[in-house]
DNA sequence: TATGAATGAGACTTCATTCAT
DNA sequence: GATGAATGAAGTCTCATTCAT
């Protein structure tokens, strides 16, 4: 007799609940600070319980790292292969990074903080899928600069800056929310980015005696 | 008769080299996933030596955070102080940034991860410094924006900008120490940040046609 | 669905089992002095198992008060309500009190020993409960006194022996045990005390000569 | 070269200071839960230098029994030695007792509580000594029972009130210290005892049967 | 599905003591 | 006489996990 032949709805909507719960624990004190004690009074159950849901508390790492990195890579891989110019798809990139961040605060905290109490294949896997994530990135931005859309710049550095400028909104997150909407914030990112990057940026070489003699002012 | 006049410079030594060793595994493991034992191992000292050391795990958190801190301070302090326009000051202000960032890298994963972990007076102390540094941040951009240097942008905004660029870059740290010196990688920070936030940059609303009409052909 | 409705007869059979172990362990070696690790040996369970009926050390020791002071102040309660003589209920309640000392002597000398190890609201409780019982015993001293059973002396004075001759039993106790039953003993404290404090004990002024002369002869 | 030929008067002042300051923390905390870190700062030491002077922990909890132990059998030995009658020696002995208790309270509770934790032949000699003490006790009782001063009650019996009753007057020293002093209450202690054993004082059985009655009514 | 009980390792911290200097 | 440094055991408590019921 098989046990649970397809778990049913209700296990996963159990599962799910006991997810995010956990998201937000683990967002507010660590992965490792977090108690799975703790998680089983956050969602009402025994520890004998919760274990029938979770099977592991590095499982729930796993659920939520995928949860980030399953739509993330979807709507990337999506927008990637659309039938349009690298700066327009770069801003559906933008906008879609974004709305992932803004609205999973608790998840990203996670994702950027706690894949390194990820062990084995897990870790691996999660790992490839992120870097998956960023060569799409900068893919995008070989092409805006193959297309004269952006200076001839280092395309690494330029996702290193696209992926900092986005990621670590996180640190932020509740605060922006409430003055930004997504569409906003991915469009002003996009703007300083696309000009910063863009094909009348200079070099600032022209500041560079102010900035040498200023330095050499700085008491220590 | 006084006791413990000065901690010698023996005691003092070692211990820089515990929050040394410190900094590195938390670095790797994080704070809370990481054991006294297990420094105490790596720093070759028992438990018990080990505490003469450090009186408290929290301590060593709190250690490593002064080391990001005092330096940020006292340095941001000095630029800040200076009589040279707003945009040089910014642009040694990133490179002191930087600098500290990239030389220091295990502490700045530990400043930016751990501090939760932090209780109490600690944790006060430390969020407070945190927002003094942002403050002089956000003040030498509104210099820049008022005398015309940049755009007329909310302040806010560009301190986030500025600052989500470079904090994050210890993400990426150990590749981008290899590849680029601090001055390479701060001028070339400053460069998207000053142009992308100048005067020229307009707010990409001619592309908006086109956004949205590949926005619709995206697969869900 | 109520969580934990009543703690399983099981479960709390095995605590008050604990408790009990506990206290012959305390008074045996010290509340302080004793090990949580010792307690678990002793009871057959491991430290983990051992938390889970315990939830802490301090715990311990307010059940241990708690099964000296519930039953003391329940009883002394009773039996100053009665209706009856003050000499007659004071009789009762030194039955009462003895039969606690005597047949709970480990419990006692935790009682006595170890309530300083209590912290905050604990110590508070504990403290306040002693003195409602030492209350009820002034206060029956009051009423002999009233009545003219005993001559008229301190209250607290009458107290304090009464007490003491009471409590220090202890010290004594598994050879008091073996010798008297709890009502022979308990009566014949009682006439050491009605007699001594009655109102025909005079105060000794007539032996003051030859006190004084013994006194001076004492070799130093 | 003999080591210390005779402890200096420096040496031994200072080690008097420290046994003081030892036994008022032992009061306070209890002897295993005072620390010997604890006690150097007291005393204004570092843990080597400190046992430069005790040697051991257990060293002060001899040092504190033995100026308890020291004092009294010199006393109770002197008194007992006395050419007086056993009522006027047993009044003296009172007075040395409770002189003991009430000007070294630090002492007695430690004495009361913590030879629990001597070792070996320490912990023998102590009680010993204890015994030692209690039947001079008794025999100084035994003899006020033959020469008709008390009635004839069991020696024993006697003596467990006779040190009870000053005994446990530690519990309540600091407050009866203000109030009383050390011959009132030595005086007031013997009058209970004195009348309370003495050849008047009946056996209560006359109330027997009206505190039957009354035990039969308390509700449970 | 869920509970209650247990395990055993390991968490952080303090202990009394020693000894070279 | 005293310090600073170290040791190793033991302190209390929490951990993730399992399994019979």
């Amino acid at each position: 007799m098989a046990k649970r032949p397809e778990p049913s709805a209700r296990y996963e909507g159990r599962r799910e609940e006991i997810i995010d719960r956990a998201a937000a624990l683990f967002a507010e004190k660590g992965y490792a600070a977090t108690g799975v004690t703790e998680l089983g009074e956050a969602v009402g159950l025994g520890r004998g319980a919760l274990y029938y849901y979770i099977s592991s508390k590095e499982n729930l790492l796993v659920a939520i790292q995928d949860r980030v990195l399953g739509p993330l890579l979807a709507q990337a891989g999506a927008i990637a292969g659309l039938d349009a110019p690298a700066m327009i798809r770069l801003r559906l990139l933008s906008e879609a990074l974004l709305s992932i961040i803004l609205t999973r605060v608790d998840h990203i905290r996670v994702y950027e903080h706690d894949y390194v109490h990820l062990t084995g294949d897990n870790r691996k896997r999660v790992l490839d899928q992120r870097r998956a994530f960023e060569q799409i990135v900068q893919e995008l931005l070989e092409k805006a600069i193959a297309d004269g859309s952006l200076r001839d710049l280092d395309p690494h550095l330029a996702a290193l800056q696209f992926l900092n400028l986005h990621n670590h909104t996180y640190q932020w997150a509740r605060s922006a929310n409430r003055r930004w909407s997504v569409r906003e914030l991915s469009r002003e990112y996009c703007r300083t980015l696309f000009h910063g990057m863009g094909r009348n940026s200079d070099d600032l070489a022209g500041d560079e005696p102010d900035v040498e003699a200023a330095r050499s002012r700085i008491p220590r």
